[in-house]
DNA sequence: CGAACACTTGATAAAAGTCAAACGACGTGG
DNA sequence: CCACGTCGTTTGACTTTTATCAAGTGTTCG
């Protein structure tokens, strides 16, 4: 049987038949490498592909009239990128690549037909666009009622969580591989106000940095400071069919 | 056939069986008359009810630590509330009526069953969850990037078009029946701010108000000032598996 | 080596928040 | 039926937060 990512992840949530392993391989049939900077989709674009992603970071974004940015998310791999271009004809969002790359494009038709073909699928993909958008509605509490300081600590631990949700290895350090710039259009402040709030966790013995990597020293308090709910803790998927 | 309120806003965008009608309107068998400001399910409850709202109105919103709200999403009837009980065991949002409602709560176990035996329902609910994330991403960008005018115009625009889906007597006004306070609520501004806003749009032409009635005078603008973009006249059912 | 890029810091400006008070509408109970 | 209380709106004075602008300091990579 083919590697999945996407099973992969999956399968860390609930167990997956391997017809269903499978079929959700041949959504991976073609990698495609990516240089960093590089544009996936383009807002606007006549878009009939979804993407799974294997290797790097891509992040989803829209740009202002005025030129501003504003990040709408950051994927990592196995993350399952796109699913507005089943609803809509055009993207509502643009893709870029953060780092080098590797996605893997496929149809939408192959992701219907997968929808037909496997319920369970189906309900876990419904599940997963419901995680997503609990997600988001933590980002707009964010954004809309708190602080400089609690957005750049709840940022951190998302980004910690979520990677740590695929990569056992992390205790309390990570590679963000983000500018600060980049930070501040996800959590809509401009980088020398990120730079100052990362600059101040830094001296209170919140954080440290070397290199790009960032330890989170006081998880409580930082927890405590954004406001943040690690949401991986309470996902029950006993509601799916069984298999 | 029984009636339902969910059905006719699905059939809205596709047609449907009337088997599909059907058991779309089991969900609605138990409506619960809902007094205004009433807390339908609170943050942290454990839940297994999903609802279908018929009447009225009703918000998701989070209180943070500080006592701040906020407001997660308006919903009016026709609307699906509560999808992420699916997945997790506790709620990680608050259900209160904004005016008095009527909401139909069905078992989880019950949209499972449903999912399970009509795969084309599950794949447009699958959709609708996908628009409702762009939705709130747009809500995201209008919190992130923009100022408290663009985001006055961008949510009364939102409503309206949002309105404008099952009413199609709306033209160019409609009863908002939110206080500023729940609109500042939504887009991440104090009420005092919100009136502001209102106010100055009212003397330049945008808008005009008249016992609790929006009227917007000036679509364009608006649109532009907001950085809105009106998604449903891009929405493309053509995915779908076939009836 | 140098150009591009990211980070850092300070001075100043703009946007939105806070506090306080008054106004108006509406509904209810004496 | 009117007085009063509650709730929402409006307005002004002042404060805080964050943005903007500008200039410097690394760092990395071709």
């Amino acid at each position: 049987m083919a590697t999945s990512c996407f099973a992969e992840r999956l399968s860390r949530h609930v167990p997956l038949s391997d017809a269903e392993k499978t079929a959700l391989a041949r959504l991976e049939e073609n990698p495609r490498k990516i240089k960093r900077g590089a544009m996936i989709q383009r807002v606007n674009d006549t878009v009939t592909e979804l993407f799974v992603l294997r290797e790097g970071r891509v992040m989803s974004f829209v740009i202002l009239p005025d030129g501003s940015r504003q990040i709408l998310r950051v994927y990592f791999p196995g993350d399952f990128i796109g699913s507005a271009s089943t609803i809509y004809n055009r993207s509502p969002e643009s893709l870029v690549a953060l780092s080098d790359a590797v996605v893997c494009p496929f149809d939408k038709h192959a992701l219907r037909r997968l929808l037909e073909e496997y319920p369970r699928v189906a309900a876990l993909l419904f599940l997963m666009s419901n995680a997503e958008r609990v997600s988001m509605t933590d980002r707009l509490a964010s954004l809309g009622r708190t602080s400089a300081k609690a957005r750049v600590a709840a940022f951190l631990l998302d980004m910690f969580d979520r990677l740590r949700v695929t990569d056992e290895n992390i205790t309390d350090s990570f590679d963000l591989r983000l500018t600060q710039e980049e930070i501040g259009d996800s959590i809509g402040l401009t980088s020398v106000h990120v730079n100052r709030m990362i600059r101040q966790m830094e001296q209170e013995g919140l954080i440290s940095r070397s290199n790009g990597r960032i330890t989170l020293l006081d998880l409580r308090r930082l927890e405590d400071i954004g406001h943040y709910t690690n949401r991986h803790k309470d996902i029950d998927l006993e509601w799916l069919p069984v298999g």
